[in-house]
DNA sequence: ATGCATGAGAA
DNA sequence: TCTCATGCATA
């Protein structure tokens, strides 16, 4: 039915032989590129075949073990915690399967970018990029150092920042979603005002909370020095985790390159991107060659695959209801014969997308654009590629 | 580069 | 349950 079919599911069952290379090896991507090969001829092996379209059964046993290194401090230090899930979920190496091709190349986009700009109802993480405004906003830093706060784009003049009575915050990880519907910030105040909250010195790049155009530049730079050195976005994320134990995949570096990212997470891997290129430029190696390897046992459901007409009645439902009530959800994923679980899912990625999505002319101040009341118009995204 | 998926945390 | 951060698997 919907899925393609072609391997099923996939186990990672990966000896822990990988990621190597030298300590401060940064320069030889190649390296890197090899580890990765490895693991994933590792694990890519398949069972047995289920075409059926069973939901849930993927995931089935796995080992919760929380191995991985990162993952002991829940919060209270650090932050920056990529993967600690179920207890592997870490796994690195991706990128190309077989054939592939592109290591990323593109040339820097141009100068329009992305504007974005939204306002929900309630705050989300993005609203950067306004079109223009920049106002600032009072800022408040982190003292921790390692700027984590995330400002609250949009509705940041409100919502604040919850650290700044306390002195820091210590949340970290993805914690606070900026997402606490905070009954103080309603709508009237939420222009599009823009975050930043820096007061008025711009360039640090790391440290302080950066502007969404500290973002915007910093994201281009970065992708560009990246190509220079000869990284790919893999082997990006595969240093991050071998230098500071947060290992990142292609998928996250080229979302970040491209902005499209929520604000407040863009902040927080700036400061490890920053650090990474840091290193790779001064072609310091830091002996730093922790590999973690680890991912044992995994499985997750193959991708499902929605055809073309389906989602098309997706895509209307969602538009009519961007947020439909589990009964609705049902209903509808038994009229298009698909599982629940994957209308659900389908759902929640739909209105993530939305959200990063930037919407070109910009946002509507006083302008709640409630799901419903703003019609998606899906299509124009960001320019990007 | 992106579609679908997982899971922690907040509502 | 949804949101949000992330990423495997894919196109």
């Amino acid at each position: 039915m919907a899925t393609t079919a072609s391997n099923h599911y996939n186990i990672l069952t990966s000896s822990a032989s990988i990621v190597h290379s030298e300590p401060g090896s940064m320069q030889q991507a190649a390296a890197y590129r090899d580890a990765q090969t490895l693991l994933q001829n590792d694990y890519s092996l398949q069972s047995n075949s289920h075409p059926l379209s069973h939901a849930h059964q993927w995931i089935t046993a796995l080992s919760h073990g929380e191995g991985a290194p990162w993952s002991s401090s829940p919060l209270g230090d650090q932050d920056i915690k990529p993967s600690v899930q179920g207890g592997a979920r870490d796994d690195m190496h991706n990128s190309s399967n077989n054939n592939l091709q592109q290591q990323q190349q593109h040339q820097p986009r141009p100068p329009h970018l992305v504007h974005q700009s939204h306002g929900n109802s309630h705050h989300d993480a993005r609203a950067w990029r306004t079109t223009a405004a920049t106002a600032h906003i009072p800022s408040m830093a982190t003292s921790n150092g390692q700027s984590l706060i995330y400002a609250q784009p949009g509705f940041g003049v409100n919502g604040l920042i919850p650290g700044s009575g306390q002195g820091m915050h210590h949340h970290s990880l993805r914690d606070s979603h900026e997402d606490h519907h905070s009954p103080h910030l309603s709508d009237h105040g939420h222009a599009p005002s823009q975050h930043q909250q820096q007061g008025g010195h711009h360039d640090h790049s790391d440290e302080d909370t950066p502007t969404s155009d500290d973002l915007e530049q910093f994201a281009k730079q970065f992708k560009q020095r990246r190509i220079k050195l000869g990284f790919t976005q893999a082997d990006v994320g595969l240093a991050l985790g071998t230098l500071y134990g947060n290992v990142f995949s292609q998928t996250t570096i080229c979302r970040f390159e491209a902005l499209q990212l929520s604000f407040k997470n863009m902040c927080k891997l700036k400061p490890l991107l920053n650090k990474w290129l840091e290193e790779a430029d001064s072609t310091s190696g830091s002996p730093t060659s922790l590999d973690k390897i680890a991912a044992q046992g995994r499985k997750r459901k193959k991708r499902t695959s929605i055809e073309v007409s389906v989602k098309g009645a997706l895509e209307s439902h969602f538009l009519k209801c961007p947020k439909p009530a589990a009964s609705e959800i049902t209903s509808l994923a038994d009229s298009l014969q698909l599982e629940k679980e994957v209308v659900r899912v389908w759902f929640c990625n739909r209105r993530q997308k939305e959200k990063r999505m930037t919407p070109p002319g910009g946002a509507l101040p006083g302008t709640e654009d409630v799901y419903g009341d703003t019609p998606p118009h899906h299509g124009v995204q960001t320019p990007v590629q």
